[in-house]
DNA sequence: TATTGTTATACTCTATAACTATA
DNA sequence: TATAGTTATAGAGTATAACAATA
């Protein structure tokens, strides 16, 4: 049978190109992609960003709740916080009333190393979004933080 | 305080929530979840369907531009194509011309397969955007198909 | 007994260098 | 010499079970 000719059914309407999940995936990789390469000179990863800028949205979070928060598991929170802890960027400071347990915090050097980082990120969300106008990258966003509400 | 000032000054007030790449990053991650549990009966990855379907829309494609399809690298799109071969979806058929290389086919069952999971795809689009109307979803992706085309 | 954080482990995904067979 | 595909390998990211300290 020749496979190139054994076709006889027409090809379904429904094109990749055409699919929600496709089109996020590949923009997300593109933004990815755009903020690691401008995080490598401070050897630090998006995952690692996105820790510091809830421990300064929530000073003394739990390690737990900064791992729901990143949707990650306890066990990587675990490694993630080591990382920052030992560049001095986050503190962990044992609860008094619960001695299992700690309160996270930015230290100064978190949080000055935290501002520089979002400025970049910012300029990241710019550079990845160039094809957009204003008001459309202001949509985009609209949309994506509607979506994930559900 | 000015309510018009507080929110448009200082730079320190650029939350976590306002960049496009996170927003990006957990809306494709709810996107995949939806995906890949609804794939789990069929034991095949994301990347597995959207090789399926560029298979199906590229007859007889060479493995290196399918890896650049599926922007993976070449050894990446061995084992990928193996799997697919390995359990009659796909076909490795060597050129003629040039002995090195293969084009890749589809085959009827990979076909088949193929028509069933794009349903299931597009009924996870739905499910993972039901926070969003028909217009805001289509709205949606024609953004962030124009986001990929710089 | 349950919970917080931790260790160990394993499986996937990703990236690179080096190999083979063809050209 | 260059190219298509492959192998081997190592590094991230992710998920689970099991453990220690504390509640």
């Amino acid at each position: 049978m020749d496979p190139v000719n054994s076709r006889t059914t027409s090809p379904s309407t429904i094109l990749l190109d055409d699919l929600l999940g496709y089109a996020l995936r590949r923009a997300q990789l593109k933004a990815f992609q755009c903020v690691v390469e401008a995080f490598e000179p401070y050897d630090l990863r998006p995952a690692q960003f996105s820790a510091l800028a809830i421990l300064e949205q929530n000073p003394g979070i739990m390690q737990a709740d900064l791992a729901k928060a990143l949707a990650i598991e306890p066990p990587q929170a675990v490694v993630l916080v080591n990382k920052l802890e030992q560049r001095n960027l986050a503190l962990r400071i044992r609860s008094q009333t619960d001695r299992r347990s700690y309160g996270l915090y930015l230290s100064r050097q978190g949080e000055k190393l935290l501002n520089e980082l979002k400025e970049i990120a910012q300029r990241c969300d710019l550079e990845t979004t160039a094809a957009l106008s204003d008001c459309e990258r202001e949509e985009l966003l609209r949309l994506l933080k509607k979506l994930c509400l559900s």
